[in-house]
DNA sequence: ATGGCAGAAGCATTCTGA
């Protein structure tokens, strides 16, 4: 079962290169950031016709998330009010279209788009603080359905020095602050494995470029695109891998996706047990 | 310290991203 994660920068604008990955690499899932589309003008017809279902959560011109599956999405959720009593959350967390969760195949599927916050202590970085904050209880709340679970999307947080290309430049500023990963850190807790880093133990590998300064051209990227998995699914990780060529199409995101392969069947242990004729009736 | 580049909105230029 391949899992996806893809920051696209506009859904439309990148269209035809995500179609075309769908149907060269046949994952099972594939979250969508950044899609910028409000839900009614959502490209809905181009997924459904190679054969995905595909939930959407989105606003005009910024942030917007989806979630693209070739099995039936269930109890999808949207924003943080999915999980939260609305009490709980502010207008301002309301109004950006960030996180979409659904289940599939017995997994928990839960997309997000973390804010960029700018810079530190900036408004834009205090909404992050407050967004952090406010993803540590989605977590809380949602990990007591006791799901096999799969965190994903554009975190716009490097966790470690070495997720980072020039660290010495970077540590301490935005993406790279202690407040930031000290927040995803423990809205993560001791629950999620950060799937690529089961893998690859070094430097070197980054899911960003910054379209400027010919940041892809010199290798100056980030890792800021990440698959988080529950414990409980950790023994059927295969791999974990950043599609670092899809950087390279004509007119790219400045992400490219991510994925992960699990070697996950939902209903093994309870179909074990039943009789093989309630399927002959 | 600022801009580089790209996309959306909308038609010149501004806002936003990371």
């Amino acid at each position: 079962m391949l899992i996806a994660s893809w920051n696209v920068n506009s859904v439309r604008s990148r269209l035809s290169q995500v179609i075309k990955w769908l149907e060269d690499k046949q994952p099972e899932v594939l979250c969508l950031q950044e899609t910028k589309v409000s839900d009614k003008d959502f490209p809905l017809k181009d997924f459904k016709n190679i054969g995905y279902n595909v939930k959407f959560y989105g606003q005009k011109s910024y942030n917007g998330v989806a979630i693209i599956s070739k099995d039936k999405i269930g109890d999808t959720r949207y924003g943080f009010n999915g999980e939260l009593n609305e009490l709980q959350i502010s207008e301002q967390l309301h109004s950006q279209k960030r996180i979409l969760s659904g289940l599939i195949n017995g997994i928990r599927i839960i997309n997000v788009y973390v804010p960029n916050g700018s810079s530190i202590n900036s408004e834009k970085f205090n909404y992050k603080v407050s967004w952090l904050a406010t993803l540590y209880k989605y977590l809380v709340k949602q990990s007591k359905r006791g799901e096999p679970t799969c965190l994903l999307g554009d975190f716009n947080i490097a966790l470690n020095d070495d997720d980072i290309h020039d660290p010495d430049k970077f540590t301490g500023g935005i993406m790279a602050s202690e407040v930031e990963r000290k927040m995803l850190k423990e809205a993560l807790g001791s629950r999620f494995i950060d799937s690529f880093r089961v893998f690859e133990k070094f430097s070197g590998h980054w899911s960003w470029w910054d379209y400027r300064n010919n940041s892809f051209e010199l290798n100056k990227g980030w890792r800021i695109d990440h698959i988080y998995i529950s414990n409980n699914l950790l023994s059927s990780l295969k791999s974990s891998v950043i599609e670092r060529s899809q950087r390279e199409y004509n007119q790219p995101s400045d992400h490219a996706p991510v994925m992960i392969n699990l070697d996950f069947q939902e209903n093994l242990v309870e179909f074990e047990d039943e009789d093989d004729d309630i399927f002959n009736l």
